[in-house]
DNA sequence: CGTATATTTAGATGGATAGCTAAATATACG
DNA sequence: CGTATATTTAGCTATCCATCTAAATATACG
C-alpha cells in the first residue's frame, strides 16, 4: 500500500504527468530537453525526475555530459500508465506539449543547450 | 489531464486509500463508521469524503441522521481502482483495517455512535 | 591539469493540505 | 417547538512540497 501510495504521489503533479507523457511519445529525453519543455529550472526538473525514478517509473542512462531518461515501469505499474494515457489522451496541454517536443527534439541537444545558456528560462 | 490529476491527487493520501479499500470491502459505510476505522476527527473524515466525492469516486445517500457513502467510479476510473486493489492487496494495513471493519460493522451504527459519544477519538 | 558545461544537491520561500477545535446545519424524536 | 445528534463548514496550525538561487559534482575537451 505504501508503494502504491508513493506511485500515486509521484503522479500527482501536473509537470510530472507532462514528463511521463513526453517519455511515452519520445522514448528517451535528456534533462535539458525536459527543462525546455516545462519551462522551469533545471534544478526543478532534476527533482521531478528523481521523484519519478524513486517511485520506480523511469530509469536513466548516462552518455557523456547528458543523462537520458526513459520510462521503465515495473510490471504492476504498466497498467497504471495505460490508464493514464487513456484518460488524458485528448488534453490540450498534451497536444501543445507534443508539438513543442517535436521542435525541441528537432533542434538537437547541442544546439538546444547552447540556446538555453544564452537565455533565462524562467520569468522573474 | 486536469481531471486525471484530480483523481490521482484524491488517491494520494493514505487515509483516503483506506477509505476506498474499506468501501470495496463493504458496499456502504456511514461517516461515523469511517471515523471509527481511521481514528481521526469526524471533521477530518468529512473532508476526505468530500475530496473523493469531488473527484468522482464516490456518492452519498442520506438516511435519517446518517449519510452512507459508496464507491461510484465513472467508467474510466474503474480501471484505476482495479489497479489499486491489485497493487495493495497484501498490505498489512489493509488486513488490519478489514479486521477492524468487521467489528465496526458488527456493532451496528446506533451502538457505535453511542460509544463514540462517550470517548475521545483522538490522542491529545 | 584547467576551463566549460550538464546535472544534482543544499537551502530558502511561498502555497497547498491534513489535522484539530469550535460553530453551523440538518435531521429525528419527545 | 425544543433538545439530541450526525455531519459539514470555518478558522487555525503544522507539515509537506514545488519552485527558485547558489553551490557542488561529474564529465568533456583543449
Amino acid at each position: 500500500m505504501v508503494q502504491a501510495l508513493e506511485i500515486l504521489k509521484a503522479l500527482s503533479d501536473l509537470n510530472r504527468l507532462r514528463i511521463v507523457a513526453a517519455l511515452r511519445r519520445h522514448d528517451e529525453l535528456c534533462a535539458c530537453q525536459i527543462t525546455e519543455l516545462l519551462q522551469v529550472t533545471g534544478a526543478t526538473v532534476s527533482r521531478h525526475l528523481s521523484v519519478l525514478q524513486h517511485a520506480g517509473l523511469l530509469e536513466s542512462r548516462k552518455e557523456g555530459r547528458w543523462i537520458h531518461y526513459r520510462l521503465e515501469p515495473t510490471a504492476g505499474t504498466k497498467a497504471l500508465l495505460r490508464w493514464l494515457e487513456a484518460s488524458y489522451a485528448e488534453s490540450e496541454q498534451l497536444q501543445a506539449d507534443f508539438q513543442a517536443l517535436g521542435k525541441i527534439v528537432g533542434i538537437g541537444r547541442e544546439e538546444l543547450c547552447r540556446q538555453q545558456r544564452g537565455e533565462e528560462c524562467c520569468p522573474k
